[in-house]
DNA sequence: CTTCTCCGATGAAACGTTTCAAAGAGGTGG
DNA sequence: CCACCTCTTTGAAACGTTTCATCGGAGAAG
């Protein structure tokens, strides 16, 4: 019945013998409405199984009480707790969130904003394919509220954001404290806005310290089983070239080159340390326990909620914010000691 | 603009100097607009930002070409390889999916059926928190087709499930082989369907073996922390009842167990053998490999989307198709190899 | 008994589309 | 010059709500 022949209103009205009005106001200002007739009116919707069709109450002025969160990858749980965080954030606010997932598409991207516009969400959060994307600031400037996250912005929109070159320069620093000289960073593909600056992050690191340049191996994504390629590109390189640490863009592909480093016999840390970025609950529960550089990924996800219902609601007044958290490392068994620094060639 | 003074198909027809109806036409049969009027109202368009108002579009008529999927735990991988799978059906289909967490908590799983009965979605793929609520049956009743994702179901809709006994009992059979005899099963809460079913084929393998009762712990969800609860309770059982093997409801509870397990000092396999539940990538990564019994979880969201738009689109003529697969095992390191079988007490 | 108030219920207008019958323009053939 | 087509464009109706000015009736106050 919600398909073709779904009652509306109407035939409540006419079951109940009351008018369209009254049915309405049962729904929505019951105390404007005798005690008598909003029982008979009750009783007509239950009978008839009414369920007030959205876009007609959305298209005569209500909002659509609904927000997303685009993401990048909903196979990361990374994003998955972001997108906890903010429903946190939605739910106290009343709001329904829903969960698109462009899968580092930007086809997909731009569909699911079309046509997130189209149905006027009250607004969208987005980890962007490509921040720069025309559409993203389009999109604001035509009224929809849009907050990144975990990506920088112009001034076209707030964003919540970690500051990702500090967190490649604290992953490249404690492996050069523990002696490493040589090491490898796992990740790409390089236009993308997290990858780029944990590699700036990692060069100044490198750079203060003295170390031998970054061994940049590139990938496609950022999953898994892209860590795994890596791992067997990096078991090739030459021993006397090989690096003897591995600073991976996020912990998806850290496990996968963990994974690989075992099957192929290398020993963690002793022959290659790694080092993850995202502190995911399966981090620690890796074969070695994975030393991360952790975000705040709840609070990111909830900030950033926050930061578009301000938006959403200062309507004309409002000012974007560019909200930065600092990143942490959390160090567990994958870096291991420190290196004897003689092990170096 | 999208908020209160966005630009209407009026303003674009007034711009263009044109009717409304040929705006629209421009729109959705460009074939009947002369070329000349159609680059007018193009450019009307372009110049104004206009956004068509997708709910007075479904209001007219149209359908929302939308499908949600509401899962029970979006921070578990497993759910998000569904939802990939189903997002390719539906991306073939022209349709967008929504992806919907309910979070174990059934009020917020009403509050999202409700919601997307109201926006007159499609269709709704569902991992549902409890198949028997009445309220799914309501919805499929009242015309919203309802395929029950990894949960059997009644007469009133499609289901697609993998077959939970047939797993606890690959499971518990795997184990009884190697030689165990007391078994502990993780998960809960209890009246979860998956949980009693696994439970169910676990105790007919130990039925059939001859083993002790199982050992049931139950948690209160099916995350990673509560199998790290669970695994401090473990560890305190008695050794002399201590069961040697543990079979979890799902790979989260046994990735949580195993880290548990390395932190007290227990050996896995030697002091505790485990098995998961779903495979999930991180199985393999585990700080030791985990067994686990595998799902064909993209086939499952595949085929749980095209039923959902055989039935969208069957109208009438539909019967409610269940559609059955069977686990297999995947054995890794975290059940080793067979125990002698004195070292039982 | 009349006038005022107050409460509850009413009906029409408006939201922005799509569709469809009908009108207009321009050309062709008789 | 008229009748008839074809190709475009038009204008109105309809979708299902919410809102708001209005109306009727029942008491209360005068």
């Amino acid at each position: 019945m919600s398909g073709p022949g779904a009652p509306s209103m109407k035939d409540v009205a006419a079951r109940a013998g009351v008018s369209l009005g009254t049915v309405s106001n049962v729904l929505n200002h019951p105390e404007l409405v005798s005690e008598r007739t909003r029982r008979r009116v009750q009783a007509a919707i239950d009978a008839l199984g009414f369920v007030r069709n959205e876009s007609a109450r959305q298209l005569r002025g209500g909002g659509s009480r609904t927000v997303a969160y685009v993401v990048f990858d909903a196979a990361n749980p990374f994003f998955t707790d972001v997108a906890a965080g903010a429903q946190v954030t939605a739910d106290a606010a009343g709001l329904a969130l829903f969960l698109c997932n462009s899968g580092e598409d930007r086809e997909r991207q731009a569909a699911y904003l079309d046509l997130l516009e189209q149905q006027r969400v009250e607004g969208v959060l987005i980890t962007p394919v490509d921040p720069a994307d025309p559409r993203l600031a389009a999109l604001a400037r035509r009224g929809t509220p849009v907050v990144l996250v975990d990506r920088g912005a112009g001034d076209e929109h707030c964003s919540v954001t970690v500051d990702d070159v500090l967190g490649g320069d604290l992953a490249a620093t404690h492996l050069l404290d523990l002696g490493h000289r040589r090491i490898a960073f796992v990740g790409g593909p390089r236009d993308i806005g997290q990858v780029a600056d944990r590699i700036t992050g990692a060069e100044r690191a490198i750079a203060r310290a003295g170390g031998e340049p970054l061994t940049v191996l590139e990938t496609e994504k950022l999953n898994i089983a892209e860590g795994r390629r890596a791992g067997e590109r990096f078991a090739g390189l030459p021993a006397t070239r090989r690096p003897t640490a591995a600073f991976c863009a996020n912990d998806l592909l850290a496990l996968g080159l963990l994974q690989q480093m075992v099957h192929l016999g290398l020993r963690v840390p002793e022959d290659v340390a790694i080092v993850g970025y995202d502190d995911i609950e399966f981090a620690a529960a890796a074969a070695v326990p994975l030393t991360s550089v952790a975000q705040p990924r709840q609070r990111l996800g909830r900030t950033a909620a926050e930061l578009l219902l301000a938006e959403a609601r200062g309507l004309a007044g409002h000012t974007h914010q560019h909200i930065l958290f600092a990143p942490e490392l959390v160090v567990r068994a994958s870096t291991g000691l420190r290196r004897v620094a003689t092990t170096v060639a």
